[in-house]
DNA sequence: TTCTACTATAGGAAAAACCCTTTTTTTTAA
DNA sequence: TTAAAAAAAAGGGTTTTTCCTATAGTAGAA
């Protein structure tokens, strides 16, 4: 039985050498190398055809490149070769654009060992691999609605902004060259929009949604 | 030569998994076995004496019972357990609070796999293992400067954990079992000593210090 | 042009948040 | 056990926030 090579990009040494172990303990896979960042792996591809791999586990949160890049790249020039992403997210957006950039598979970083094998097998033996969260994740996403997406105008983002830091909302109006009064429209209009009761729920909004970085 | 009993607590399975396969190739060490929280550690530790190991690898980041104060807890139960903890943060009041807990070492996840042998041996021998960063850190830290630290209560973090919901003062005060007027006090007191105006500055001191994760 | 939608704005009221001072209760330590 | 310190609570006032309803102004669609 043929073996098939992986490869490993992941910044944090540690793990990456730690999943090599795990990887390598498999029977049917081997790992040709670890990298520390996408250009990295950009680099040794572009280097010799030796360094094509069967099947690359890529971390999306890396310096240089991050792992959407990379897998991107990987999907326009390599596309024979599978991508399987491994994260500490689960955060909607940030799986789908994986999926969209070309990602085959989609692990967290809690999944079993035995669960990572059966990724890499399935991936080999039929081209993809996806948790039911992700598949669930994936028919949402194909049957449309993708729960109503909200949509922020500009001066309601430059307002959410404001309403983060510790300015009154009549200060926050002298900044935007507003009557007090039509701030608290927005206020208002966001309350709703945005499902909160008070200002409290208006910034972790506004931080969750990477409006405002505290 | 005697074998060291080692415990990993990490809440991704993969890695902790993964690491464990790395420290059991060590020479002198073996796993015991490995906990996805603190809470789980402690339950094990109270379980048998069998149980407790040389070492635990501690990761900082956890729910339910974090890094921290899972350290802590050893510390102050387990004196001859050392600690190491395990983080991909190395922002300077985590690596001290943990220091400050009782851990022994620090180490960031993207060491080698080889300094984490280093370090596992140092630690059994000498008692401690500090990378040069944390030796510098521990040397200011010391030195006096090392900004005014701002020590917070158990309720007034509690507290501020409640005033980063979107719950008024009042249902705060009911989920402390005291009075609004009590709340009245802990909130004024805060505003002094964090320096803020209002709810909002709580808020984002709250989330910049990682008491409120949103 | 007239209708419609959206933005900016007001008035008024109730609730929540904020602020200062003082008293009672509980804990700690000498 | 008693004094001092810390935590909890209250009184009472001001400001800010929240909420509801209603009205100009303005730009685009029918």
């Amino acid at each position: 039985m043929k073996e098939f090579s992986v490869v490993i990009v992941d910044d944090h040494t540690l793990l990456s050498q730690a999943i090599q172990g795990m990887v390598d303990n498999f029977e049917r896979f081997r790992v040709l190398y670890t990298c520390k960042n996408g250009q990295e792996l950009i680099d040794r591809f572009s280097e010799s055809p030796k360094n094509i791999p069967n099947v690359v586990l890529m971390d999306i949160n890396m310096p240089i490149m991050n792992g959407i890049e990379t897998t991107a790249w990987i999907n326009k020039t390599h596309a024979n070769v599978n991508v399987i992403a491994l994260s500490v997210e689960d955060d909607n957006t940030t799986v789908l654009k994986m999926l969209k950039a070309g990602a085959v598979g989609y692990l967290l970083k809690d999944t079993e060992k035995a669960v990572l094998e059966k990724a890499l097998i399935e991936i080999v033996e039929n081209g993809f691999y996806h948790t039911k969260s992700v598949t669930n994740l994936l028919m949402k996403s194909i049957s449309g609605s993708m729960d109503e997406q909200i949509v922020l105008k500009d001066r309601e983002i430059e307002f959410l902004k404001l309403a983060c830091t510790e300015m009154t909302y009549k200060e926050v109006a002298d900044k935007m060259f507003l009557s007090p009064k039509t701030i608290d429209g927005y206020r208002n209009n966001l309350f709703i929009k945005l499902n909160v009761r008070n200002r409290v729920g208006l910034v972790m909004y506004a931080i969750r949604n990477k409006i405002y970085t505290p």
